[in-house]
RNA sequence: CGGGGAGUAGCGCAGCCUGGUAGCGCAUCUCGUUUGGGACGAGAGGGUCGCAGGUUCGAAUCCUGUCUCCCCGACCA
C-alpha cells in the first residue's frame, strides 16, 4: 500500500479531548476519527489491526471447535421481554420503533438471540455440546463514553456462547474458553492478568476477567503475593474475624490481642463543624480505625408477580470502619438489589434528625435495620455520630445497638489478607479486555431452550458466555506498547509489517530499486506500507515512528552509496545496513520471528 | 442524571470583560532555496465565530433558549 493512496495526514499535536496516550497516538497517527461521542471511524490502518486481531481470535476459537455465526444487530423487544432484560438493561440499550410501532433495540449483547437461534437444534442431547461465536459491532448507549476506543458506544466485540447438557460439561466448555483466551493473550504478547469477577447484569455464578495491565486502567485488581488468588477489587472478599484467626500469620493475631478489651462508658462529645471521618480523626486525635462510618442506603429490589414487575425500596444502615470504604457491588449482591444508592442529605436528616456527618447507629429516630461490616465485629470503644448535629459518641460497643449481623460489605484493599488465607493482596491496575461467564440455566429456562436427555427427560441447556472487546483491545495494546515517538505494534497485529521510507521519490533510479523490492515483498506475502510522499526525510521518519510498523526500510542516496538500505526495528531502534540483494530474505526472516 | 468546564479554519489557541464586522501557530496550496530525524523565505486558499431568537445603527463579544463536546461520579467488552 502506498501512503498517498490511504489519504491520511498525521498531526504533531493531539486534540485536547484525548487523555490517554493511546488515544492521543491513535488520533495523531490518523488510525481513528471520532464522529460522535463514543462513535468512531476506523481508518484503513486501524481496520487492518482489527482484522489481524480478529484472525488470531478466530484461529484460536476454531481450534477449540467454536463455530462462527453472525447475529442481527437489530433485535426485537419481545425477545428481551421474555428474559426480563428489556426492563433490566435500562438506558444502556438503545431502543427505537419502526413505522408500525414495533419496538426494537440495537443489540448490546446476544444471549437472547443466540439462545433463540439454537433452540431448534438442541432438541436432543446428542446435538450437544455446541459453541457459537461472532465478531460484530455492538451498541451500548454508555452513560459516559471516554478514552477513545476504550469505552465507545459503538464497538467491536467478539461474543461467544456455549451450550451443554450438564454443569460438568459446561464447566469444561468454560475451562476451554478460559484456555482459548489465555492463548490469544499469549500470542499477542501482552502483559495481562486473569481475575475473578462480578457477574453483573449478564447473570450467572462464575466469572473471570482478562485485564491488560496498565497504569491508566480503570479497574483495580487485587492479587495475592503468595498464592494464585486474583480478583477484581469490585468483588474481592474480605475475611471475617474468625477466618482471619484461622489463616492469619502471627502478626495479625498480635494486632488483635494488643487491643484493650475493657469496655468503657459512653461519652457524648461536642464536635463542631466536623463533617468527615478525616476531620473527626484529626479533631479527636484518633486513628480512623477507631471510628465507625454510618451510611444510609436505599435498596431497590424487584419482584415479578404474575408478569408484573413490582419495585420495592427499603432504607437500611451499613456500618463500616472509618478507614474503610463501602463496596456497593457487595451490597447489591447481598440484598439481590437492582440498584443501591446513598440517601440524600435531606433523607438522612429526616430519618435521624442530624446531618449525615453526625449520624450513628445509636438512638436512631426511626427504626431501620442496621447491618455491619466484618471489621466492626471485634471493635470496642469506638466513636460514632450521635444523631445530633455536631455531636459524636465515644466508647460505643456493639452491644449498644441492635445489629442484623456482620457481613462482607467493604472494599478490599491492597495489604489485606488474601481471601484464600495465603499471603497478602497486592494491587494492579487493569483494562478489562475479556470477560467470561458461566451462566447456568438462567437464560435457557426463561427462553425454554431445552433438550431431551438420554432418559427422555426435558432439561434446560447449560450456558456460558464469553466476551472479548476487540476494538478496546486494539487501544489497550497501544496503551501498553508505545514510546515517546509513537505506537509500537507487535508483529502479528501491525497493519503493515514493513514501512518503507522512500527518501528520494524524484530520483528515478532509487524509486525503481525501491519499487522492485516493494513488489517483491508483497508477492512473497509481506504487507508493506510505502511512504511515497514528497516529504523531507525527518518528516517521514517521525511519521514512521508514530504509525508504529515493526520494521522500517530506508531507501535513500546515502545508504545506497554504501551499498544497501537501512533496516530499523521500531521497538529497539536497532539499525543495520542490508545489501540490496539480501533485503527481501532478511525481511522474510524477521517477519517470521 | 448530578457536579464542573468548553464550543472561533483540519488541529492547538487568542479575541469576548470594555460591541465597530475575525486573528496567531501547526496543517493545506504555489514558487524558490533546502533534503538521513517534524527546514527556511515569499505568496495564497480556507471560518454565516455550534444553532435559534432578542437587545442595538451595529453582536464572536451583551441577554434568553437550545444543541454538541470535554472532565469528575453511577455503567461496562
Amino acid at each position: 500500500m502506498r501512503w498517498t493512496n490511504i489519504g491520511i495526514t498525521t498531526t504533531k499535536e493531539a486534540p485536547v479531548e484525548a487523555e490517554l496516550i493511546s488515544h492521543q497516538l491513535l488520533l495523531r497517527a490518523a488510525y481513528i476519527k471520532k464522529m460522535s461521542q463514543g462513535i468512531f471511524v476506523y481508518g484503513h490502518l486501524a481496520l487492518r489491526v482489527i482484522r489481524n486481531l480478529e484472525n488470531i481470535i478466530r484461529q484460536e476459537l476454531d481450534k477449540a471447535n467454536a463455530v462462527e455465526i453472525s447475529m442481527p444487530m437489530v433485535q426485537s423487544a419481545d425477545l428481551w421481554k421474555s428474559t426480563g432484560r428489556w426492563d433490566k438493561m435500562g438506558d444502556t440499550m438503545l431502543r427505537f420503533k419502526n413505522r408500525t410501532q414495533q419496538e426494537f433495540c440495537l443489540g448490546p449483547t446476544h444471549e437472547e438471540v443466540v439462545t433463540e437461534y439454537i433452540k431448534p437444534f438442541i432438541k436432543s442431547y446428542k446435538n450437544l455440546p455446541l459453541n457459537f461465536y461472532q465478531i460484530q459491532t455492538k451498541y451500548r448507549d454508555e452513560i459516559r463514553p471516554r478514552f477513545g476506543l476504550m469505552r465507545g458506544r459503538e464497538f467491536i466485540m467478539k461474543d461467544g456462547y456455549s451450550f451443554d447438557t450438564s454443569a460438568e460439561s459446561a464447566q469444561k466448555s468454560y475451562d476451554s474458553m478460559y484456555k482459548v483466551y489465555q492463548n490469544i493473550f499469549n500470542r499477542l504478547g501482552v502483559s495481562y492478568r486473569i481475575v475473578q469477577a462480578d457477574t453483573g447484569d449478564i447473570g450467572g455464578n462464575q466469572s473471570h476477567e482478562f485485564h491488560l495491565l496498565a497504569e491508566s486502567g480503570e479497574d483495580i485488581l487485587l492479587v495475592s503475593d503468595t498464592s494464585d488468588f486474583a480478583a477484581n477489587s469490585e468483588i474481592c472478599k474480605t475475611l471475617s474475624f474468625l477466618e482471619k484467626q484461622n489463616f492469619a500469620k502471627s502478626e495479625d493475631k498480635d494486632k488483635e490481642s494488643k487491643k484493650d478489651l475493657t469496655k468503657l462508658d459512653q461519652k457524648l462529645l461536642s464536635t463542631p463543624n466536623i463533617k468527615s471521618i478525616k476531620d473527626l480523626s484529626k479533631f479527636l486525635n484518633l486513628k480512623k480505625d477507631k471510628l465507625v462510618k454510618t451510611l444510609f442506603f436505599n435498596i431497590k429490589t424487584t419482584q415479578v408477580e404474575k408478569k408484573e414487575v413490582k419495585q420495592n425500596i427499603e432504607k437500611i444502615v451499613v456500618l463500616v470502619r472509618g478507614d474503610h470504604d463501602i463496596n456497593t457491588y457487595k451490597l447489591k449482591n447481598f440484598f439481590k438489589a437492582l440498584e443501591v444508592s446513598l440517601l440524600t442529605e435531606e433523607e438522612v436528616i429526616a430519618l435521624t434528625g442530624a446531618n449525615p456527618g453526625s449520624c450513628g447507629p445509636i438512638n436512631l429516630k426511626e427504626k431501620i435495620k442496621i447491618y455491619a461490616d466484618f471489621s466492626i465485629e471485634k471493635m470496642i470503644n469506638y466513636t460514632v455520630g450521635a444523631n445530633k448535629n455536631d455531636y459524636h459518641i465515644q466508647n460505643v460497643n456493639n452491644s449498644d445497638f441492635i445489629c442484623e449481623g456482620f457481613f462482607d460489605f467493604r472494599l478490599a484493599v491492597a495489604g489485606d489478607l488474601s481471601p484464600d488465607g495465603k499471603g497478602r493482596l497486592v494491587e494492579y491496575k487493569g483494562i478489562e479486555a475479556g470477560h467470561i461467564f458461566y451462566l447456568g440455566t438462567t437464560y435457557s429456562k426463561k427462553l425454554k431452550a431445552e433438550f431431551l436427555d438420554s432418559n427422555g427427560k426435558t432439561c434446560p441447556v447449560e450456558m456460558g458466555c464469553y466476551g472479548l472487546g476487540v476494538s478496546r483491545l486494539v487501544q489497550a495494546i497501544v496503551e501498553q506498547s508505545h514510546d515517546e515517538n509513537g505506537i509500537i505494534w507487535p508483529m502479528i497485529l501491525a497493519p503493515y509489517k514493513v514501512h518503507i521510507c522512500l527518501l528520494d521519490p524524484k530520483d528515478e533510479e532509487i524509486s525503481k530499486l525501491c519499487d522492485d523490492i516493494y513488489k517483491d515483498l508483497i508477492s512473497k506475502g509481506v504487507s508493506v506500507l510505502l511512504d511515497d510522499r514528497k516529504e523531507r526525510p525527518g518528516f517521514k521518519f517521525k511519521d514512521a515512528d508514530l504509525l508504529g510498523m515493526p520494521l522500517r526500510l530506508t531507501f535513500g542516496a546515502r545508504s545506497l552509496k554504501e551499498g544497501g538500505v537501512e533496516l530499523v526495528e521500531r521497538k529497539t531502534q536497532e539499525k543495520q545496513l542490508i545489501k540490496l540483494n539480501e533485503v527481501v530474505e532478511t525481511i522474510l526472516k524477521k517477519v517470521k520471528q
